[in-house]
DNA sequence: ATATGTGAATTGATTCACAGCG
DNA sequence: CGCTGTGAATCAATTCACATAT
């Protein structure tokens, strides 16, 4: 039971994606071929990341879909709830908050704040948005595990600093911008104009090879 | 001028980001040191990456920010503007349209689409929404180079095929799922529910060596 | 002297082919 | 026979050491 690729470990959400809709389609067993072709990868692909993670397989026959999608979560630590706190109530915090598929992936909003004392008090979805300063008080009453930082880039660091001075050791970085943290605390970015400029780079890279032609 | 890795376009992204932040700083040189420090990766990767895309450096002496920045919106494509189309102006549609950030980067929004008549007309930023059925005539008019896909994951697909019959070449997907999308269309997925259980699975990793110890 | 650019070495990920088990 | 699980081989990415240019 060596430690799961990085690369496996990103997989194996698109793997409980596609379960997640052969359990809608009422499917009890399925293939590495199948998850495959849902997933976007190789057969190999699939049976090699599974297998990093355990056997949960029969030979000859395949998966059994609750007994996958009961590994997986395990292996994700989707067995337990997680207590989310939203850093930043401007209108990715709000979009955040109105969510509507948390509950499903055992993802229990607990708090929203904001540095800006105009946005405190208002109704966002479920909750009330409260002042920076309430959050030390807050992550310890709510158990709250980890945070959507959704500041600008500018107060990213300063907001990441007060999560983690609270007691938050895991945050996803909605900011365009890296953010230094200690060692126990874990920052996954969610960069969506580096996704463009990946998008740009290869539209380019193809108008530039056309252009290039006579 | 090999072709350049996927995980050194990846990274050209972050380097752009120093580079602006040491623009405002008005600073004129740099270091691989200096770059790697900043886009958190080692000073080895960095001038690996940038020799992939040319060689911009001067020996001894560094490189001048003027002149990578100029190299790397080259290399990225960001060249000439984008124009980007929203498809679907919910929560997160509505987000996106009023991000002031842009126009900074060369994308031009020229336009927000939604299947649901009860949406059209609604007026965004500096955009008032339109009809699916619209698209074709949009895409084409204002020369739409690609889009946001900011619709439910049930809607994805079939919100990706209209986008691809009128035109569109490129696709930043913000569904929780995958699309099918013929050769010559790409797509580029940010996926925050991915991030998030990423961010569980390393947590969930040390909280159980924590319990497993007596 | 100093910091880039690059071949060589190492590490990691993917692909393959097939052994193993129902 | 069918499909999983896995060692071996290939491919890609990262790290390193140093030659090279100013």
């Amino acid at each position: 039971m060596a430690s799961i690729p990085t690369a496996t470990v990103g997989r194996l959400v698109t793997y409980l994606r596609a379960l997640a809709e052969l359990e809608e389609e009422q499917s009890e067993k399925t293939s590495s071929d199948e998850l495959a072709r849902r997933a976007q990868v190789s057969a190999f692909q699939v049976r090699k990341d599974l297998a990093y993670c355990g056997r949960f397989g029969t030979r000859g026959s395949g998966y059994q879909v609750a007994v996958l999608v009961r590994e997986l979560r395990r292996v994700l630590g989707l067995t337990r709830p997680w207590h989310v706190a939203i850093m930043g109530m401007g209108r990715l915090g709000q979009a955040l908050a109105d969510y509507p598929n948390f509950d499903q992936y055992d993802f229990l909003l607990r708090g929203a704040f904001d540095a800006d004392a105009r946005k405190v008090g208002m109704v966002v979805g479920s909750m009330t948005v409260a002042h920076v300063d309430a959050l030390p008080e807050a992550v310890t009453r709510d158990a709250i595990d980890l945070a959507f930082l959704t500041v600008p880039a500018g107060a990213a660091q300063s907001a990441a600093d007060a999560l983690i001075a609270a007691g938050v050791r895991g945050i996803l970085n909605f900011a365009p911008t890296m953010i230094d943290v200690p060692d126990g605390v874990r920052v996954e970015p969610v960069d969506f104009l580096a996704g463009l400029q990946r998008l740009t780079f290869h539209m380019g890279a193809r108008a530039s090879e056309a252009a290039v032609s006579p």
